[in-house]
DNA sequence: TTTCAAACACGTCAAGATGA
DNA sequence: TCATCTTGACGTGTTTGAAA
């Protein structure tokens, strides 16, 4: 009979079944089957949390481009209004 | 109030990048 | 070279706002 230790998990990343069997059974289909799925379940939460932060600091990058647009566009008016003062300003000085 | 399209959020997969 | 991370693409479910 294969001996195997559960060991309470400590973080939900270390979730699952840690075995101790007798070396004769740590290769058997059945062992390698669970080991493999949960590789996969540690897989997949690992890039269930990646692909949220990805989104997160993509979302954040965005809104730092349109922030920047806001500022930019404003100083573009500011200078449009400014060389139109200054072409008054010139065109009075000529006449 | 109901219906429906658009926008959004999420989970998964796959491919490329990166570090050991 | 391998394991892990990052991110674009896709499919699916949920939310939202406008039109009937």
């Amino acid at each position: 009979m294969p001996v195997y230790q559960i060991h309470s998990p400590t973080s939900i990343m270390s979730q699952g079944v840690v075995v101790t069997a007798s070396s004769n059974n740590l290769h058997s289909p059945q062992i390698m089957a669970e080991e493999a799925t949960r590789k996969r379940e540690i897989r997949l939460l690992k890039n269930r949390e990646a692909a949220r932060e990805c989104r997160r600091k993509k979302k954040e990058y965005v809104k730092c481009l349109e922030n920047r647009v806001a500022v930019l566009e404003k100083q573009n008016k500011t200078l449009i209004e400014e060389l139109k003062a200054l072409k008054d300003l010139y065109c009075h000085k000529t006449e």
